[in-house]
DNA sequence: CGTATCTTTGATCGACATCAAGGTGCGTGG
DNA sequence: CCACGCACCTTGATGTCGATCAAAGATACG
């Protein structure tokens, strides 16, 4: 449910109410009625399930321009909570509704959104299973990809905390995956909410380049051209950090 | 989407190609056109996604009467394969859907199937995040309820590499849990196919009754005789397994 | 029966969690 | 403007669960 553009949609402009919710405050409560959508127009938000056991599992981040809460039918599966001190508008449902019927274009938009969210998600279970190593660097890919524009610094406005209930590991091992990425060389941590990229994609072979692609978008790239913008960009520039994991061995694999 | 009933539905009589399959033959390929749909009439099918690296991740298990790739939109995005050798009904979805049309009692029937598919599925998200006992435990109440009207034994058609898919654990692992069980007198193995349930749910407090209840169910139990009735069932006798392990825990939490 | 496949069992290893101190930045109030 | 305090983060030592490696039973099947 989530949108890459990096400022609020102007045609929801004037639509619902603007409100400000402080670091840590609720949102939206689980089993809430589902009436209502929401866009961040400023600060970061998160949905997540609490578990009863204490624990909590975030689904997914959303940043200034993304919508969320779209998914639910009856009532929220998911709550939602500030990230950070944050300003949320807060639609209707029929108002929503309204708008997509009147612009095809829109409705349109709003089912890509969808379709999105749900990917990222399914993206999110596999890596799951996978090392600590690997589901930081893809939830650097993620970011970097969503939040930073500037090329060489992803700038993380969550804490350690937040990241681990994302990607389901304790704050020390995200603390000590960070801290053995710069060990190598590959990034350095510069303050708690920016990590520089140092790596260099250029060294990197045509063949492993491939395979990362694949390995992050779940298909092949369609010409040259579009790996090598990908290369270019601040998405691809993360990925390059899964040249130190056991990723091409996947690929040689998915190969034969 | 599948159904708890034990036989092949009578309204599906005549629709459809039956054909056998052998054990580990393919019935769906991923990314198949998905305009057909499937009903297991004997042995036991289940669906599956193969990862790149080789890994083979169970979305779920299904048994004589049970139906499935219903889910698929355009093409099915899980792959479908005979775990024991099985018949297996193809009926095209045009056909289905004319029976639904015509039969509303039945349109309601494929409605509550899909729901619970999807909740089987995430309940399986969940407890994938447990330790592998409660993993097991939780794969024995699902099966007691879904294969074992008998009340003191589960019959387990799938192989421990089959179960090991399923639950995202190693067979050593899988071995090695149904053997403590055992040496804590909980269940019997008897012989590759069978697990006798040993535990005796007479002796578990209400109040334990309830907490696993809730964690199995998800819900609180609605009346006093729910609790029991479910208490002698297949299902809920498995699920006093839970009290061996940490699950009272979470329901105290939850409670306070 | 003999062979292949599946399962069990044991020993070891590694990754991440847990427990326990320190360190660092940052806002607030003196 | 400084210093205190708190929340957040890092670092180290140790523990635990399940994976891995290896080999020895079971069971099924031709």
């Amino acid at each position: 449910m989530s949108i890459q553009a990096q400022s609020p949609d102007p045609l929801l402009q004037g639509l619902g109410i603007t409100r400000p919710y402080r670091r840590r405050s609720e949102i939206i409560r689980e089993d809430d009625a589902a009436n209502r959508v929401y866009e961040v127009i400023s600060g970061t938000v998160c949905t997540c399930k609490m578990l009863r056991d204490g624990r909590r599992q975030i689904a997914g981040f959303y940043f200034s321009g993304d919508l969320f809460g779209l998914e639910a039918a009856r009532t929220h599966a998911l709550s939602a909570q500030a990230i950070t001190d944050a300003e949320v508008r807060t639609i209707k449902k029929q108002a929503l509704n309204a708008l997509a019927s009147a612009h095809g274009d829109f409705a349109d938009r709003l089912l890509a959104l969808t379709a999105r969210d749900l990917a990222r998600k399914q993206d999110l279970m596999l890596f799951l299973s996978r090392s600590a190593q690997d589901r930081i660097i893809y939830f650097l890919v993620e970011m970097a990809r969503r939040t930073s524009p500037k090329e060489d610094s992803i700038s993380l406005p969550m804490s350690r905390q937040d990241i681990g209930d994302y990607l389901g590991l304790k704050i020390e091992t995200v603390s000590r995956v960070f801290w053995d990425l710069e060990r190598r060389g590959a990034i350095e941590v510069a303050g708690r909410h920016t990590i520089v990229l140092r790596n260099d994609p250029t060294n990197l072979s045509a063949k492993r380049l491939m395979a990362i692609f694949e390995a992050v978008k779940g298909r092949q790239p369609q010409t040259e051209q579009e790996l090598e913008t990908w290369r270019a960009s601040a998405e691809g520039k993360a990925a390059t950090l899964f040249d130190l994991t056991t990723i091409s061995i996947w690929g040689e694999r998915a190969r034969s």
